[in-house]
DNA sequence: GCAGACTTGGAAACCGCTTTCCGGGAGGTC
DNA sequence: GACCTCCCGGAAAGCGGTTTCCAAGTCTGC
């Protein structure tokens, strides 16, 4: 492996002359030197060694995002956003995936903070259980004590900038379309009960169905991906209409009502929440929540990078889209 | 930032013993320093310095993956298994998107020999592009010659460990069975000609189709995303068969039949090729070609870790799934 | 033509860790 | 009890860069 070394030898000069010129430094070098190195290098294929530029410079210019699953359009979407951001700002992407388990986030903040990333974002839903969040903050105060930077997309709950969805609002919003197109009987395909998110989805439908004074919805719990939807859905009784507490579980949902014959939205009307892009062109159209998530993503990177002293919260508002999946109670 | 000097002042030790508690040496400490040293570093919150490390060891436990984008579906399997393989390695992963920019590419290639990553992981179609692809084994080259080792996933044309779906071979089976159920009039939507990957399926399905003697099929170029399936099946003239060489481009048809009011498969018939999983649910369900993406990540990995030095070229066979998106003819 | 300010090149310290090389003490053998 | 191993702790030499500090020019201005 050519080190730089090789290069300034090679070029016939020092080594601090040869780091000048490759490494972006702000001393000047004269050009004919500068010519010389660059030739240098170019012919031994150097490679700055960015282990040891990190260490020397004591800053590193890679970020680190965890998220559950990247096989979720969710968390796609939300990273794509986010790597987006870094490329414009220069910077590399490591990215860990937790498949769900809490444990897993912990042990990767630990290791991103091995690696001196300059800023960590923690992408999902925060778990209800105060010992993992405890942990977890406790890990963050670590990384945050040594100079590092994070921020988080989900809830509020680590004390970092946190890029957060009003799923509350959203989910109320949603329910109040829905009952104003006629619906009084709900089912929720509520997803497990300590997520977060699925449970702040699922209080502000119910909220809102209360504050209208329509009964309470039937509330299913289940996992909260595709198979989740669509074993929900089996068990809901008599509601007119399903909402499901994101995209792919309403999927899941559909595709459930479908084996069986029942019609969507004739027999019933179903939402999810999201508006995964990927799912546009599913039939029937789903009615859900869109969030822009390719945004969130990017801002919350922003939040990370973001000097300022404050810890910023920024509620997103979700849109209400209502498509074929619902229909008009006669 | 806390440093191991800190923590072996602390405990009382020297550097080389509290390296050697903390960072697995083959070297025994004796149980009474070993949990000094322990209870330092945990006091402290001391986390190793992986750059300090990797400069040292002079190896780094980090891999890169370059893909075209994470948000579809198809990268993002391929990711995911990849990530699963390095995740069970104890390898951390660097993601890098081109956005289907070939210089993009040969720039994170760079990017990641800088980074002196173990592995790299190319995915995703090549181009028939004699420049770029020349360029970019001149960086392989460097980057190997250094102790980098690579696999690609998709055509054998960079001299390195690949996983090659058998594109051609898929198409052709795809055709056979497709002429099976009795059509003959075809047409293909070709994504660009300059993709490997596209043009492969392109030809291996029109050869087979010549080889049954049937006529040649319509052949409608256009982009390799769901909006180019969209645009190219409104040019599609009077096929009763459309195959798109992917399943997000055939979703894309679909999608421009059902707004024109033409059924399928009852007007006409609709063919992909990936089995993107999160399409499972697509209605009317989309006939593909399987292609076992996680497994492929995986492989890809496990090749470019294996030390062998003979480069391996292994083929996966796609298999034909017929759904409800085609229909015998009468 | 010369003092003083600027510029530019090089030597060397340092970033945080690994690992080789030594040395001293404990344990085993005859 | 003398001799030889074996085991374990520490000192110090890197790993490949960056950057400070000097010294030697090169310009300027008068």
């Amino acid at each position: 492996m050519v080190t730089l070394e090789d290069v300034a030898k090679q070029a016939g000069v020092s080594l601090a002359t040869a780091s000048r010129v490759l490494n972006g430094s702000t001393r000047q070098v004269g050009a004919a030197l500068r010519a010389r190195v660059e030739r240098a290098a170019d012919e031994l294929g150097y490679r700055a060694n960015i282990a040891a530029q990190t260490l020397a410079r004591g800053a590193s210019n890679v970020i680190g995002i965890v998220v559950h699953d990247l096989t979720d359009p969710y968390f796609a979407a939300l990273a794509d956003g986010a790597m987006r951001a870094a490329a414009t700002e220069g910077l590399l992407v490591m990215v860990g995936t937790t498949h769900r388990d809490p444990e897993q986030e912990i042990a990767y903040l630990a290791t991103l903070h091995a690696q001196r990333v300059r800023a960590v974002l923690l992408v999902g839903s925060r778990v209800a259980d105060q010992g993992v969040t405890k942990r977890l903050r406790e890990e963050l105060a670590r990384y945050q004590a040594g100079g590092g930077r994070a921020a988080c997309v989900g809830q509020d709950l680590l004390g970092v900038d946190t890029v957060a969805p009003a799923n509350r609002e959203g989910a109320a919003e949603l329910a109040r379309a829905l009952a104003e197109l006629g619906h009084t009987k709900f089912a929720v395909l509520a997803g497990p009960p300590h997520l977060v998110t699925a449970a702040d989805r699922c209080a502000g439908f119910a909220e809102a169905l209360d504050e209208l004074g329509l009964p309470a919805p039937q509330i299913i719990h289940g996992p909260f991906d595709r198979d989740g939807g669509h074993a929900a859905a089996q068990q809901v009784r008599d509601a007119t209409c399903v909402f499901a507490v994101n995209d792919v579980m309403a999927v899941g949902a559909l595709a459930a009502y479908r084996e069986r014959g029942v019609r969507v939205p004739e027999d019933v009307s179903v939402a999810g929440f999201d508006d995964i892009v990927t799912l546009r062109d599913h039939v029937p159209a789903l009615t859900t929540v869109r969030l822009p998530l390719k945004d969130m993503g990017a801002r919350a990177l922003e939040l990370a990078l973001n000097e300022d002293d404050p810890v910023v919260v920024e509620k997103v508002a979700g849109e209400v889209v209502l498509r074929e999946s619902v229909r008009r109670m006669a």
